[in-house]
DNA sequence: ACCCAGAATGAATGAATGTTCATTCTTCAT
DNA sequence: ATGAAGAATGAACATTCATTCATTCTGGGT
């Protein structure tokens, strides 16, 4: 399982179906998530009302709060997939089960977080949407905050490793996992914000550069 | 004038003053401007009403259509306004009349990135509740790409002399100069989401080791 | 002392939105 | 075939918010 995000692109099938259809809790609540992550890219967090995530979902207004009990909590959930999916992918990397040359994990890493699947305006728009509540929200830091910690320890542990095959001296594990961490947001940050500026290719270029320099042997 | 950056923090002095005052245009824009930015920081962008607003400004409700034609325009002056201070700080210690020796003012550009003035909690979750609405939102991409553009301009032509000086070799001024960029974001976006995990100390510190990495005769 | 241009006010308005719940419909065990 | 459990619906409700504008007030010019 290479590409751990799921394609939320896709609207839904629906045509001139009309018959009410029964699903299973589990399966609404995800058609929901998808629906809202949608909504956030498109219209923008603010803008993102009830009536306008349950339509694109095609379903009725009354379901929402059916399966989450408010708009609130549908949001906190959403944003919750979101970044479990993002930091599971990585995590899911790094800990390099199917990848056991350290070298090639770094590329895999670097692929997933600047490739396809992640950077994908709708899901970049979703994490930025949520950062940028988040300095009021203490319920989105605490859920950010959550996953991202396992994840700088995963990539801390990588680095280290990494320093120790290659024998890189005077290089500080954890010091340069956060700045990786950082430059990563950065880039996707350019790419959402900025995205005539800073191609995906460019900023692929960016990344590799900061790894190669900081461990030259594994790089190229 | 080393700090650029207006200090927005102080609440309003009004006391028992009810007595109706009359200030030229000007003023009551930036009054307006001033409680816009404490209200998203402390309520977050999708939470700002006209009355918070104007009731941080102590001032009625009426006088926001007065000054700005709706609530839409005054966001997006908030924006254009806390753009232009941070570009504007940053361009002006970089185009560098006050500062001549080159390692100095990549000093300089460090301390007002990462220092007092624009890591402000206020500032920083102004600036990125913009950057969560950017992707449904043209209109906030234009204006920050608008001033982007010219301190990437700016700093890419402080990176080249720098490089000339030390005469670095096969480096990029252009790649170092994104990959600066997006460092500087990612850190001031762990400031804000994870301030427990990322201490104001370590980021710079962690910026210091990218600019050390890369230039080494000119840091430390 | 007087006047008036226009700055400031805030109650009123209408539109939009989150949430509720009585009702309808689907499924499946019997 | 039948009934019941509960999934799904959407009209109705209460609230909140941006915007308007008739009115009040202020300060400088004469």
């Amino acid at each position: 399982m290479t590409d751990v995000s799921s394609a939320v692109t896709e609207a839904l099938p629906e045509a001139g179906s009309k018959r009410r259809q029964i699903r299973p809790k589990a399966e609404r609540r995800q058609q929901l998530i998808d629906a809202t992550i949608r909504c956030i890219a498109q219209h923008g967090l603010s803008a993102v009302t009830m009536q306008m995530v349950t339509r694109d979902a095609g379903l009725s207004v009354g379901i929402a709060n059916l399966h989450f009990e408010s708009k609130d909590n549908l949001l906190k959930e959403t944003l919750r997939f979101v970044a479990e999916e993002y930091h599971g992918g990585q995590i899911e990397i790094m800990e390099g089960g199917d990848i056991p040359n350290l070298s090639e994990r770094l590329d895999a890493l670097l692929d997933f977080q600047l490739g396809r699947g992640v950077t994908q305006r709708q899901k970049m728009s979703v994490w930025f949407a949520y950062y940028g509540e988040a300095g009021a929200r203490p319920v989105y830091q605490k859920i950010v905050s959550t996953v991202d910690r396992l994840a700088a320890q995963k990539l801390e542990a990588l680095f280290t490793d990494i320093i120790r095959e290659g024998g890189y001296q005077g290089v500080d594990a954890r010091e340069l996992a956060t700045g990786y961490s950082a430059l990563i947001d950065g880039l996707h940050l350019g790419l959402l914000v900025t995205p005539r500026e800073l191609s995906k290719r460019r900023a692929r270029a960016v990344a590799r550069d900061f790894l190669r320099r900081a461990f030259p042997k594994h790089i190229y």
